[in-house]
DNA sequence: TTGACATATGAGCGTTCGCTCATATATAAT
DNA sequence: ATTATATATGAGCGAACGCTCATATGTCAA
């Protein structure tokens, strides 16, 4: 196996480990339909302020979310239609294919 | 957030889990290309007949190999096109916007 | 039957990961 | 300046995960 094919396959497992989270695929889902703020999240949720903060942060270093920071507050979006494409790929598959 | 999208959702989570580790995306990937029986992947990817084994099992509870036993060896392969489907895209959205 | 080979599996260990808790930082209102 | 509100972040804990090591199981050859 090449070199160039190990670090194509490392970059798609990071890929992929984006979206294998729960709290994580969730918090994308909501950003799917639109721009959303820490606690709107949160609440929606029903998770933590600080879990789903570093989630985000987590989320922010990958580049998959951008912010817009608004007063006190900061909205999170996402950086582009790739991380839709792919969880919404991932989420038919999932579902139509189910039990 | 209702039941059924917590119930998607968690599939969802599923079915990106299988792909987001190192060993098991590198056995997906030299299953696409043909059959393979455990020592050949076990030598392909430098790593232990346990390991590998071990990780074959997993995917065999998912449904993502079968199994094809020949004399003392079993040769494994993928159960179907969806796999495949989702390893390439996830490998192109991942190499394509790369670095 | 015995030995050799291929694969499967259980126990246990070290690492990774997502959370909580406490606290820091930033902005707005008074 | 002080207080309240929104978010970020570091430390640390427990669970999940992937591996190794030892061993079990299954199949063929002699």
């Amino acid at each position: 196996m090449s070199k160039e094919k190990i670090h194509n396959i490392s970059e798609t497992v990071k890929l992929f480990k984006i979206y294998s989270d729960f709290t994580r695929l969730r918090i994308i889902d909501l950003l799917i339909e639109k721009e959303h703020c820490v606690q709107d999240i949160a609440d929606s949720l029903d998770a933590s302020q600080s879990a789903i903060s570093h989630q985000l942060k987590l989320l922010r270093d990958l580049h998959v979310v951008k912010t817009r920071k608004q007063g006190k507050q900061v909205f999170y979006s996402l950086q582009d239609n790739h991380i839709k494409e792919i969880f919404l790929i991932g989420y038919s598959h999932a579902t139509e294919c189910s039990d």
